[in-house]
DNA sequence: GCCGCGACGTA
DNA sequence: CGTACGTCGCGGCG
């Protein structure tokens, strides 16, 4: 034991001890795999994650001593012991591989021990670790993903145990373990050992949860106790522990963790030195961590080489009145100004409470908590000012919250969340947290929800404006990072005058919403609600009175292929499918009542849930404001959520009843539908430049039955109606890569029919057939696709081994550039649109989109006009081989409008 | 409370 | 073994 530590007598000495497995595999969990790897593909999120936790804790804490603890791959005394301890457990991902050597390697470059034993586990080194600190009159500090570290806590050790999607927690102290066990610090392996572990495949007693477990060890003072008592203990889980004891003891003398290795370095080997700056830059070099180099060097006040002149992006002036943000805004704002709105939950969605702007060489924050009129007024202008050039991360929803205070925002001329869709629009996410962290490796706790996965490895204080002011950093910084990139691949345009433009346009839909009328809707759930209940009792009527969930499909397999023994579906993960293909085909084969009524009951409770959606979705000005997601199709269509209005039913007549619900609004004469009819198939004309489309669309043929007619060699009026749905059907499976197999299931034929129908269709339309294939071809040459826009999606996966993976990626190469260039046709429509409405001065708006749909709500005396304008810039959004075709409808409600 | 799954609505 | 979405209820896991 060494006794030669620095002593300084104002500061506590702090030893920081850490977990380094558990560590380095909550980071790997916590960040996505796929955003950090190097050049030479060697993954790196755990090193990252590591890290980064590693400076924070360094920065908060402010250790004197740092050690890390690792396991080895060698076997232990528990191993020994126990064969089956830690067994059952999933194979280490491959990402994984190699990364500990990589944190170990950094820790050297840190000077920072690492310390391994042979035969024993790294939490018997931090046990060790703890009592040695502690003998050397140092506060210590365990950080470990292992509840079992908890049994080390003592008034000078504390444990921090990070969770998932929280991010500011507290260490553990012995009050915290009794909150939460309701036993003390060192009873807790009693606890555990009588519980068990899943993790380290150490069975408890089965029915014993912690609150068992401690109400026993309260009782008899501890596990020695219990087990002296254990003939007393009554009750079923009282056989359980008398049944299981040996578990008890087992995991007991497992989980006890030594305190007296003999380790190969002392405590004044950790103390906390800076780091070995040739080596951390070498390394950081190979892994490309340079945000983290920077926050390195800056905990431990050094400069790196290659300082960017970036602002302290931690820094930030609080512009509390009119003269300051005027001033801050002369001196500042004449570059590039970086946007972000902090926000507090409320009622569903979200306030604004201040503003962060982030320039060159200098940070801002604007509270808008007791903000007076004079300095509101002066945010107002500098929002407004198109002369002051903003770029922002999600411009729309900003753009929505700020005029829900009643401020405009004008002059932004970058949207880094569509900028990255339009880089990547397959990326299943593009919030600020995700793309910053791709894009500059940089880590962002946003003022968002937690719980959204990631772990908190930046453990940020209470305050709002910290947070913002380095969201507005990272969007400022974004902007300038990907703006070039997407240059580069063609597609500022498709930015600057589609998707911003459009961004404005969608949020006055949103803002606009359309009205209800909700007592149609009540009195609809009301008669979904009396069929479903019929359907119920039909339904437990035909399986003699057994009342089963009809809503679940476990219970139904049970039903229908246990106790009715029907006919075996199609398989699926959890047994046989129950949907309503096979359920009809049960029925057929079958004709069992009961299937009619699971039917009648499937198809009431879906449509009942959308009217329960809709009529939670009623705002208070009566009508429903859905929010339309630009950078979430990775075609470049819109979705819409919160409710989503591009799904309301309207092949049934039951379905269609609800569209009677969306009515036009107080002081509005008529909603008016315009969609295009078969788009993606003169898309597909165009694009194929195939003669026959070209010349059907031409002259405003019946496009189904005239392909029908050279697919079967009939004249068009001899196309009987079977045939037309079976060309129909083709038509629209070609764009989606129909295979022979597919149109043959879905038409219910043969394959070999199938097969001679694609090759009659092929051989009348050679030029569909060549361009599909091209497509594919070059997508693979190119590595994305384009629409007739130029919006590009790269689909890497054309080249994978995997036959499977290759296949969805081919089908999806088919598809995009007709999904994505009819998407792109309806945005520049509806720019067209809104701009028409606003120039000529007219009242009437769009209130909806839905893919090859506009509905609109139309004013009093402007019905002739606002038709003709639609149906011009719909019209005219393209310039095709093929004519576009617009058809429009007028009524009350939207069924009433439809056509 | 979270999450995957099955099911199903739209274009 | 047809593309693109969002939402719901269930049930397993914690």
């Amino acid at each position: 034991m060494s006794e030669s530590t620095k002593l300084v007598p104002t500061e506590p000495q702090r030893l920081l001890v850490i977990d380094g497995h558990s560590m380095a595999f909550r980071a790997f969990y916590a960040l996505p795999a796929e955003n950090f790897a190097t050049d030479t593909g060697q993954h790196t999120n755990a090193v990252h994650g590591f890290v980064s936790m590693l400076l924070t804790m360094i920065r908060q804490q402010k250790p004197t001593h740092v050690a890390v603890a690792f396991d080895l791959d060698t076997p232990t005394f528990r191993s020994l012991e126990y064969t089956e301890y830690k067994g059952g457990r999933n194979k280490t991902p491959e990402e994984f591989y190699g990364q500990i050597d990589l944190i170990q390697k950094v820790m050297e470059a840190m000077n920072i021990p690492t310390i391994t034993m042979d035969g024993f586990e790294a939490d018997d080194i931090i046990a060790t670790l703890a009592a040695q600190g502690e003998a050397a009159g140092l506060d210590v500090l365990v950080v470990s993903g292992d509840r079992d570290a908890f049994q080390l806590i003592t008034e000078k050790t504390l444990v921090l145990y990070p969770k998932k999607g929280i991010s500011d927690i507290p260490p553990m102290d012995a009050a915290a373990v009794e909150a939460k066990y309701f036993v003390r610090p060192d009873q807790y392996s009693d606890l555990a050992a009588l519980v068990g572990e899943t993790a380290d495949n150490l069975p408890g007693v089965p029915g014993v949860g912690p609150k068992t477990a401690a109400k026993w060890i309260n009782l008899y003072g501890g596990l020695a106790g219990i087990l002296e008592n254990i003939n007393q203990i009554k009750g079923k889980v009282g056989d359980s522990l008398r049944e299981h004891v040996d578990n008890v003891s087992r995991n007991r003398h497992l989980n006890h963790l030594l305190r007296d290795l003999e380790l190969p370095v002392g405590i004044d080997a950790m103390v906390l030195e800076r780091p070995n700056r040739e080596a951390i830059e070498e390394l950081f070099d190979a892994l490309q961590f340079n945000t983290l180099r920077k926050r390195l060097f800056d905990l431990f006040g050094d400069e790196p080489d290659d300082a960017p002149e970036a602002a302290e992006i931690a820094e930030h002036q609080d512009l509390a009145d009119a003269a300051a943000i005027r001033t801050w805004f002369a001196s500042h704002g004449a570059a590039l100004v970086g946007l972000h709105a902090a926000t507090v939950p409320a009622g569903g969605g979200a306030d604004v409470i201040g503003l962060a702007f982030a320039a060159s060489d200098a940070n801002a924050y604007v509270s808008l908590e007791r903000i007076d009129a004079d300095t509101e007024a002066a945010l107002a202008q500098v929002l407004a000012a198109p002369g002051y050039a903003k770029a922002v991360h999600d411009f729309k929803g900003t753009y929505k919250l700020l005029a829900a205070r009643g401020l405009e925002l004008a002059g932004v001329q970058d949207d880094t969340m569509i900028t990255a869709y339009l880089i990547q629009p397959d990326r299943r996410s593009h919030e600020l947290a995700d793309i910053a962290q791709v894009h500059l490796k940089l880590s962002l706790e946003v003022d968002a929800p937690a719980g959204n996965g990631q772990l908190a490895l930046d453990l940020e204080g209470p305050d709002t404006a910290t947070p913002a002011v380095r969201a507005a950093h990272a969007v400022r910084e974004l902007s300038l990072h990907l703006a070039p990139m997407l240059a580069e691949r063609g597609g500022d345009k498709l930015l600057t005058e589609m998707e911003m433009p459009l961004s404005l346009v969608l949020a006055e839909m949103e803002m606009a919403g359309i009205a209800i009328d909700t007592a149609k809707l009540d009195e609809l759930y009301d008669d979904f609600t009396k069929t479903i209940d019929a359907a119920t009792a039909e339904a437990y009527a035909a399986i003699d009175g057994e009342e089963v969930n009809l809503s679940s499909p476990k219970q139904l397999q049970v039903v229908l292929f246990e106790k009715l023994d029907l006919p075996k579906t199609k398989k699926i993960k959890t047994g046989f499918t129950t949907d309503a293909e096979s359920l009809a085909d049960l029925l057929a084969k079958t004709g069992h009542p009961f299937l009619v009524a699971l039917m009648a009951y499937r198809d009431a409770t879906k449509l009942r849930q959308t009217v329960e959606g809709l009529r939670k979705a009623v705002a208070e000005d009566g009508r429903i404001h859905t929010t339309y997601a630009q950078t979430v199709a990775a075609t470049g269509r819109l979705s819409s959520l919160n409710p989503n209005l591009q799904n309301i039913p309207v092949r049934s007549e039951e379905g269609r009843r609800i569209r009677e619900v969306f009515i036009v609004g107080e002081g509005y004469e008529t909603l008016l539908t315009a969609d295009y009819s078969q788009i993606e198939m003169r898309i597909m004309a165009h694009l194929s430049k195939d003669e026959g489309l070209i010349q059907a669309y031409a002259e405003g043929e019946d496009l189904h039955r005239f392909v029908g007619s050279h697919v079967f060699g009939v004249a068009p009026q001899e196309v009987t109606n079977e045939m037309r749905s079976k060309v129909k059907a083709m038509s629209y499976g070609l764009a989606y890569g129909l295979s022979s197999f597919g149109l043959s299931k879905q038409l219910k034929i043969s394959v070999d029919e199938a097969r001679t129908l694609m090759k009659e269709y092929f051989a009348r339309f050679g030029a569909v057939r060549d361009y599909l294939r091209a497509v594919v071809d070059k997508a693979r040459i190119d590595g994305y696709t384009e629409t007739i826009f130029g919006r590009r999606r790269y689909l890497p996966e054309l080249a994978s081994d995997n036959r499977q993976l290759r296949d969805i990626a081919e089908r999806a190469a088919l598809n995009a550039p007709i999904q994505g260039s009819a998407a792109d046709i309806i945005k520049r429509a509806m720019l067209g649109v809104h701009e028409a409405l606003r120039e000529q001065g007219l009242k009437s708006r769009m209130l909806l989109q839905v893919h090859d749909e506009l509905v609109l709500e139309v004013a009093a005396g402007e019905v002739e006009t606002v038709e003709a304008l639609v149906r011009k810039h719909m019209g005219s959004a393209a310039d095709l081989l093929v004519p576009l075709d617009v058809q429009v409808g007028l009524g009350r409600s939207w069924q009433d409008a439809a056509h």
